[in-house]
Order: structure tokens, then sequence, then C-alpha cells
DNA sequence: CGGAATCCTGACAGATACTG
DNA sequence: CAGTATCTGTCAGGATTCCG
């Protein structure tokens, strides 16, 4: 009886109930999604390595990403509170961005599944092979 | 100078190098991008749950998913070693899942994550609100 | 410089039907 | 029961153009 959900194996004693609010269930998952999504979390790692930064170094930063994506990321990232967007009203005109506490705890916690890839990738690579291999043998 | 992946500030003493291999990195980004899928966080959450389940089952317990995509993200989890699939040649067919050790670890890994959103998801809605309305008032 | 608006396409999800 | 095959629609995201 064990789930990913802290509720069922928080190692901390917190008594969080075994039958979380479906609602907050919900939100989380989609917290987790977004997140989870390519062009956040790079510019998330952008953001933490260079400390405040603008539009454009941001876009030269973030490899592959078009003008449309960094705007729509950005945007959804400011939404949620992980970066802060500063414009200076100055001509031409001058945005700076950098991670708010929000946006370096949630780059903190997704240190663990960092490590967590980074040290089995391994075994997941292996099992590609083993899977490759058995399906090549029916 | 930090950054989300570990080597930055991982707090295990490792030695993890400084500059990570780009190759390990695009492999690892995209492990997680696969790992926060929807369908395969939900069945992850399911199995982790109920333990050994047969095909139609878990599709049961995961609200709203399409067979199509049922067998598609087992495959997938499977071919990734994170759980395992036992044929039992009867008829009716039988075909047992069941999370291996690799699937417990994401599992537990990702336990991290869902303690962040738990714990910060009331500041997350709150900087939403305060976005809401600041975009209101032009 | 930092966007917004528009158009366009290809990847992917859902529904449906069929099968060993 | 546990899939595969096919078709279709939607929509995320790239390219392009324009603007304060």
């Amino acid at each position: 009886m064990q789930g990913i959900k802290p509720s069922m194996r928080s190692p901390l004693g917190r008594e969080i109930p075994d039958q979380v609010d479906p609602v907050l269930e919900e939100l989380v998952r989609g917290i987790i999604a977004q997140v989870a999504d390519k062009w956040t979390m790079l510019i998330l790692e952008v953001l933490e390595e260079h400390g405040t930064l603008r539009f454009t170094q941001i876009g030269k930063l973030t490899e592959g990403i078009s003008q449309k994506m960094l705007t729509q990321t950005l945007r959804q990232m400011e939404r949620d509170g992980f970066v802060s967007r500063i414009v200076h009203p100055v001509i031409p005109p001058k945005v700076e961005y950098s991670l708010t506490e929000l946006g370096h705890s949630l780059s903190a916690a997704f240190c663990g599944v960092w490590e967590w890839a980074a040290a089995r990738h391994a075994d997941i690579e292996a099992a590609r092979r083993a899977f490759e291999a058995r399906n090549r043998a029916d």
C-alpha cells in the first residue's frame, strides 16, 4: 500500500490524510505536468545558472526555442509565480526575468528526479535493449 | 551557479562532474518527459496502490484512459523496465502487470515533487490570482 | 527590443471495428 | 480478454509578419 503521493509514504510524520482531496490531486497533477514541460524545465535551468536575464538572452541560451514558445512559457511561469518579470519603461524596451523563491524551490524539488534519472539511466537503457532483443526474437 | 541538475547542487558529496555529458542530459530529459506523462503517472500510481493487476483492471482504475493509450503507455513502461508484463497462455488470455524495482524507485523519486506541489500549491494559486488581478487592471 | 496576431502542418489522442 | 489496425479530429507548436 504505497503510492507516489506523499500521503502514503511520507517519511515526515505529518498528518497528511490518506484520502487526498481529489481536487487537490487534480491541481497537483496539473502543476507537475506544467513544470515537467520541456521548455519550462530548460528555462528554469537557464535562469538558475545565469540569474537575471533579458528576454532575448533567455532565447539564445535556450537552444531551439521559438519566440512564441519563449513568450508563452515565460508567461505561464510568471503566472504561476516562478519568475518575476520587470519591465523597464525605456526605449528600446528592456524586460528582465529572474526566478522567484518559489521558482528556486521548484528547481530544488526536481533535483531529486534528476538524480534518480542520472543514477538509473543505465538500467533504463539496458531495459530498452532487452526489450528490443525480446521483440526481435518473435 | 546553481542548476536543477544535481551536478550543481547535489547535497551528496559525490563527484558528479560539473560539465554534464550533453548526451546524458538529453537522455535524462527525455526520460523525465516520459515519466511525467499524464497516463504514465496515473498508471504508476494505480500499480503502486494495487500491486499486480490485469490489463482490464488497470483500465478501470485509470479514470478516463482509452484502451489505445493504456496499451501504448504500458508498452512504453515495459520497454523502459518500469513494469513487468506476464502473459499466461490460457484462453481467454490473461496478462498481469506489476511494477519492477525500477518502477518503484521511479515512484519514490517523484514523491519529492508531489510533496513540493502539495506544500506549495497554495502559493501557486495565490500567484495565479495575483496575476489575474494585475492583468484585469490594464 | 519584446512582444502580439496570423496562418499552417504534423504529431498524437479518441473512437470504432476487427481478431487470436 | 487483450490486444491490433485504421481513420479522423484536435491542437500544440513553428514560421512569418507586424507593432509600440
